[in-house]
DNA sequence: AAAACCCACTACAACGTTGTAGCAAATAAA
DNA sequence: TTTATTTGCTACAACGTTGTAGTGGGTTTT
């Protein structure tokens, strides 16, 4: 009713303002600017709902984390919607709390129009991905990033995992490791297997023999972690240095150290993937690989406009890879 | 055409079908149970934004925060969307970045049917609030929680920081402070405000007189920040504890302390307002105030459902206040 | 001067759903 | 038996916008 209102105060058919509004070529100079003075002067803006619906377009896009609460996540939000605002769209947020059920029924919401696209840093427990691959079919604009599903064929934008470990992993030898423990998590995750992978690589590269009681499968509990944790730390034949493939662990290592009278980094040094900004306030301060979160966030969004845009014209690069960078601090400091 | 397709493939008006998937009284039994398995056989779903363009609601609601990345407002958007998900609703995120002027533009952009309902943390910088009086004219259902307008009729869900301030005050008088600084911030701010009022008041009724130096205004750059906490430090007549109302400035606390040499908490005692988990581990670990952020998300997303529910009837309270609990650590423990 | 062409605007039919009004047939009340 | 009432369904008009297909009046072309 509202353009038709308007239309009546200028005494235009409701379909000039409309396309005077939208500054259409058919629309004369002069009477742009009267629509365009009064729509002002009454306040008129249009109606998202109508206007979405008719052009069967949202002019917004989905997010699908695990987490929010997240020193990574957070980052790579801040980036999409820096995008998003750049372009004009709304960003809908979708937790799944690490659970494929979650995750399931969140992208059979967005299956029918409410958004233009889609992107997705998978559940640690996501092994099916049918749900996603029903996403694809229906050719809603997707892009994967960080926690990716690596053979459906959709844009991915991720770290270098596998290098990133690798450095880390010849960052404990250079520092006179002999004994590197690997604290993993969940195996369903690409990102905590390419890790694993630089981190065997790199083992191998030096000579130094894979031990597998060294490679310790953390979970989600955290006092289970703990208890691994300890386990490994207690015995005669310790680690003389662990990398932890998420934060959490690092700083379930440090609970643990501190319990068992262990000196970081004299005793055993310590790294891992981390993008908290407390880290160099820890004691001693934590060496970590910190991933260019907010830039990949910008990436993934950036590359799902272009999906959205052209649709199936252009053909995007399938992995984007951004790299993380080691900051060396006090947790892996060679004593002399 | 998707409800019509559905209406022919069943021999029956598209009014029916409407009417069955939406399980009206006026559709019998055996034909609602007809209509719903050619539903799901055919994976038929509603067009969301036919429907909220019918219906003139988008079962969507905003959220509008200064930043993503804090260990506030995560906590917050994570009950937000755990209520939002129950009720079957999208949240929609906006960043202000502290801005107030992106404020604006946000909220301009809701005025219009695109969500039925807002939830809004103030900008650091806002002080003009006819943005946001606009919303309430246009009676959109909206609450603010943490960071508030006081002057607005509409309900609030904050945390107690007046008497968590008192209380953290006193606790640094308790623990033999006598001279105790107050890091603030923004001055727009009606947290911090709160939080000084409850310093000033624990100052006054343990008999300690207020001395206008050691009330430092902080900003947003970080550097001149730890500037002011320096010179606030170096002088002979340095203050003996420091209360910081945002953790940021608890942290750069540290690390001016570290640089000149001083020992927390033996020659100074640090509390702050912060809800990070690092803060056990930080040397020394941080005695903090924490608020119940995920509570406040909660109970701020429960109004605001309740206001678009029944829109004008109820009257809901114009104040939710959830307490913040004070956590002693090391870094205000007093030493024998 | 007739035909062709622009220009600036109007008319109108979608988009897919929902709610109201209507309408037979069956059942109940008078 | 006649008149209400209920049941189970259909018809249809919205919701506000947008894009396509006109439509006259003016200008240019032949």
């Amino acid at each position: 009713m509202n353009l038709k209102l308007l239309a009546r105060e200028l005494n235009l058919s409701f379909s000039t303002v409309s396309k005077a509004l939208r500054d259409s070529h058919e629309i004369s100079a002069a009477t742009k600017a009267r629509v365009l003075a009064k729509a002002k002067e009454l306040n008129y803006q249009v109606n998202p709902l109508a206007s979405s619906f008719r052009k069967q377009q949202s002019k917004t896009i989905a997010v699908i984390i695990p987490e929010v609460v997240n020193d990574f996540f957070g980052p790579v939000i801040n980036g999409i919607e820096s995008i998003a605002q750049e372009k004009g769209y709304h960003v809908l947020i979708y937790l799944t709390h690490e659970d494929m059920q979650k995750e399931q029924s969140i992208t059979r919401l967005l299956q029918n129009g409410r958004v233009d696209g889609i992107m997705i840093s998978l559940s640690e427990e996501t092994s099916d991905t049918a749900h996603l691959e029903a996403l694809q079919q229906k050719e809603i604009p997707l892009v994967f990033f960080d926690r990716i599903a690596e053979h459906i064929a959709v844009p991915k934008v991720i770290t270098n995992d596998y290098e990133a470990a690798l450095v880390a992993t010849s960052h404990l030898i250079k520092h006179g490791g002999k004994r590197i423990a690997f604290l993993s998590i969940s195996q369903n995750l690409s990102i905590v297997n390419q890790r694993m992978n630089g981190y065997l690589a790199a083992l191998e590269k030096h000579g130094i023999e894979q031990d597998k009681n060294l490679i310790i499968s953390c979970g989600r509990n955290e006092e289970d972690n703990l208890n691994l944790i300890r386990n490994l730390l207690v015995g005669k034949n310790r680690p003389d240095s662990i990398f932890a493939s998420v934060e959490k662990l690092a700083v379930a290592t440090y609970q643990v150290c501190s319990e068992l009278g262990l000196r970081i980094p004299r005793d055993i040094k310590v790294i891992t993937f981390s993008n908290s900004n407390m880290v160099p306030f820890l004691q001693p301060s934590l060496t970590t690989i910190t991933q260019p979160a907010y830039e990949m966030g910008r990436e993934a969004a950036a590359i799902l406009f272009k999906l959205i845009e052209k649709k199936r014209h252009s053909f995007l690069p399938e992995k984007t890879i951004i790299n993380s960078i080691l900051v060396q601090r006090d947790s892996t400091r060679q004593l002399q």
